[in-house]
DNA sequence: TACATATGATCAT
DNA sequence: TGATCCTATGTAA
């Protein structure tokens, strides 16, 4: 599940859990056998994300680059005693906590001049000290395609996602087929705003809340499922019922409201 | 069993 | 823009 919180929360979740000691790697799938043959017996010396990259920098001067695409997932081992399915392209352990990805878009050791062009093409991440808005209201400013599509484009801010994109757009009661130049100012500082706001709630929380808990009338902890988004992968705006419009923008599908969502 | 779908990005056309 | 990659899950057949 991973827009730029989720790969945050996992770069402090390594460097907590694997940190410090020695770490085990193998690919038990094996597509990933030498990288991780290289890594093995290495200590993580740092864990960081940039937008939804992840890198992990090892005590050899290796560097793990991991991005999870669509439906990469790495997380803690359901079972850490079992036999590791052969889905499992990377497996690092230590007496602590196993952990296992599988089905990554990326999953490679990579120069620090790698490392350096990547994320020379990544935008502001507005989950980093010293993101610098005023580039990404630059960004806007000089961009004629819809604000929908302008904030998945990662080059102008890294680490928003599908379902940020259209909750961002709702709290900031923006139609996401606007043109991102025809922003005001205050508009784009209150697209910024708003995005470090609900992903900060997002990395702390480690799952997507964009609704406010007095508008719902339930703390967050109580909240169901359907009670965290205003419009994402729903028929219906969270405010006020009315029917969603759906349209495809950076191509994808995304929902506004019309009420909520002025022209 | 088959198919659609998913919080993503890249490469070819 | 469309095809493609990667895996897991839910629903339909």
């Amino acid at each position: 599940m991973p827009e730029g919180h989720t790969i945050h929360r996992l770069a402090r979740s390594l460097r907590s859990t694997l940190g410090g000691e020695p770490v085990r790697a193998t690919s038990p799938q094996g597509r990933f056998g030498a990288g991780a043959a290289l890594i093995d017996g290495q200590r993580i010396e740092r864990s960081e994300a940039f937008g939804k990259y992840l890198f992990v920098r090892w005590t050899s001067g290796e560097i793990l680059h991991v991005h999870l695409g669509l439906i990469g997932k790495f997380r803690p081992a359901l079972d850490a005693t079992a036999e590791p399915r052969d889905t499992i392209r990377l497996r690092l352990a230590n007496d602590r906590a196993v952990w296992e990805l599988t089905g990554p878009a990326r999953c490679e050791l990579i120069t620090p001049a790698e490392r350096r062009e990547i994320v020379a093409q990544l935008g502001p991440d507005p989950l980093r000290r010293n993101a610098d808005a005023e580039r990404f209201r630059a960004s806007l400013a000089r961009s004629s395609k819809p604000i929908g599509a302008v904030l998945l484009d990662q080059r102008v801010v890294a680490g928003i996602g599908n379902v940020y994109r259209a909750e961002i757009l709702f709290v900031c009661g923006i139609r996401p087929t606007r043109a991102a130049s025809a922003l005001s100012v205050e508009e784009a500082a209150l697209v910024w705003d708003e995005t470090v706001r609900l992903m900060r709630i997002g990395l702390r929380l480690g799952r997507i809340v964009t609704t406010d808990p007095a508008e719902i009338g339930r703390s967050v902890g109580r909240m169901a499922d359907d009670d965290r988004l205003y419009v994402y992968h729903r028929q219906h705006c969270r405010r006020c019922g009315t029917e969603l419009v759906t349209v495809e923008l950076g191509g994808r599908p995304m929902s506004y409201c019309p009420v909520h969502q002025p022209r």
